[in-house]
DNA sequence: ACGCATTTTCCTGATT
DNA sequence: AAATCAGGAAAATGCG
């Protein structure tokens, strides 16, 4: 029994210093700035059965252990992984832990899974190749991938990509600076900074008994007071992996994913990126929007704000007024031209660009505009039906009169962001829709309480015995 | 193809 | 001071 046990164990912990071995711990600096824009790359092609939500590409990296205590798991991100990755449990019940944690039977689950979910040619996919647990699987580059799977690699690549992004809710506290300052005191490039950082995932350390390696010992080392405003990027190390993909054609950024790692858990390289990014071509913001929240590692490349200020360059929509940015390291066309004001951005949506290849590989739909049941009203309405949700995100004030509250603004605009793939959702801007409804009587206006609403006439279904 | 409904995005200004 | 509210404007998106 004993040896059994013991086997159980070595069958799912990693080796803590090759673990280790493979986490070059990177400064603070290297950590905060912003990683040049991410190639947008599709996601597998569906969602695992039941699954709430469409894709949302996240790949955590590892967090310090003195951040992930101080804030709990947003209820978003903690609803959707359930939902998405318990459900998709099969006979090696290979998601009931964090890959991570896999053994080698969870690992062929896992590749069981995707061959059944992706219709690959079994024959083409030699499961032995794969005798690894799933912290190796996890580290795995894409190339590695690739190598033990000529054909099919990739999409075991993307593929385990998608399953850590669904686990990470599950064991991921987020991290305490996430909640960061707010901060519309800072310029404008600090604050992209620090939405870069805010859009930085992490990874807990997912078994239990494995010591968390903590990266950042001072999580807070980093604030926006530290930052030179007109040195935001001097000394970048941009860093991508060795496979950031050049010239990316796959750009439909709603079912993007993580393209940027090379393995889950690693880092890039300086030396890649410079290779890649003078090939990369990149969109609009509204196009690069799943990289706000679709960073993986720190090789990997969010784009948020990078791309932005790329965009301040590429184009005369989408820029911002006010902001300085030197990108020293940078290829030369995503620098700033100094002295070139960047024109006001143009009112209103920006544009979308959309193109879709590699359509194998995605799920990609973006959630619809206004589908039955889809609307924002219901979707609110469904939250404070949720136990789940009220009363930790969203509470009924008086139940009887339809009055209720927002208790975490932003985490019910993540969830609308997330049931419609729009990563860039906020309070701000759902609660402009929420607005639009006053005309509708579907909402009455509370006055002088923030974050209140009432349900109004045309509002059907929220009442106890509709 | 087009118009409409429903957002989404951004903005300016006011209020809390 | 920051968050929120208000509502205009324009664009995106899906549906009929």
């Amino acid at each position: 029994m004993a040896e059994a046990l013991q086997q159980a164990i070595d069958d799912t912990t990693l080796d803590l210093g090759q673990f280790l071995s493979n986490f070059p711990i990177p400064t603070p600096t290297q950590f905060a700035i912003p990683q040049p824009p991410e190639a947008v790359f599709p996601t597998p092609p569906t969602t695992p059965p039941n699954s709430m939500s469409g894709t949302w590409g996240h790949i955590k990296t590892e967090m310090p252990s003195s951040c992930a205590m101080q804030n709990e798991p947003s209820f978003t991100e903690l609803q959707m992984a359930q939902s998405n990755y318990m459900s998709i449990q099969n006979q090696f019940n290979w998601c009931s832990s964090h890959p991570m944690n896999w053994s080698y039977t969870q690992v062929r689950g896992f590749l069981t899974w995707a061959v059944a979910e992706y219709e690959l040619p079994p024959h083409e996919i030699n499961f032995e190749h794969f005798r690894v647990n799933g912290a190796k699987l996890c580290m795995m580059s894409r190339e590695e991938f690739s190598l033990l799977c000529p054909n099919y690699g990739d999409i075991l690549y993307l593929s385990i990509g998608k399953v850590l992004e669904e686990a990470q809710y599950l064991y991921d506290p987020t991290p305490a600076f996430c909640e960061g300052p707010s901060d519309t005191t800072m310029s404008e490039s600090v604050r992209a900074m620090h939405e870069e950082m805010m859009n930085m995932e992490f990874i807990q350390a997912p078994v239990d008994d494995l010591p968390m390696v903590d990266l950042f010992p001072d999580c807070g080392g980093i604030t926006a007071d530290d930052i030179d405003v007109n040195d935001k990027f001097d000394d970048v190390n941009v860093e991508l992996p060795s496979d950031f993909p050049p010239s990316p054609t796959s750009t439909d950024s709603y079912s993007s994913m993580s393209p940027g790692r090379t393995s889950p858990y690693s880092f890039g390289s300086e030396s890649d990126c410079d290779q890649t990014l003078g090939n990369l071509s990149f969109m609009p913001r509204y196009e690069t929007s799943d990289g706000d929240s679709d960073h993986d590692s720190c090789g990997s490349s969010p784009h948020g704000s990078y791309s932005d200020e790329l965009h301040m360059y590429d184009s005369d929509k989408d820029v911002k007024p006010t902001m300085d940015f030197s990108v020293k390291n940078a290829p030369i066309n995503m620098k700033i031209k100094p002295g070139v004001v960047p024109e006001r951005r143009a009112r209103g949506r920006p544009r979308k660009v959309r193109t879709v290849t590699e359509e194998m590989l995605t799920t990609g739909k973006r959630g619809r505009q206004h589908s039955k049941g889809n609307h924002l009203w219901e979707f609110v309405r469904d939250l404070l039906k949720n136990p789940s949700t009220n009363p930790k995100v969203i509470k009924w004030e008086d139940r009887r009169d339809g009055i209720f509250r927002f208790v975490q603004s932003e985490a019910v605009a993540n969830m609308w962001g997330r049931k419609k793939n729009n990563p860039n959702m906020t309070y701000e801007k759902l609660s402009r829709a929420m607005r639009y409804y006053y005309k509708r009587h579907i909402l009455e206006r509370v006055d002088g309480k923030r974050l209140v609403y009432r349900f109004g006439t045309e509002a059907k279904g929220w009442r106890e015995n509709e």
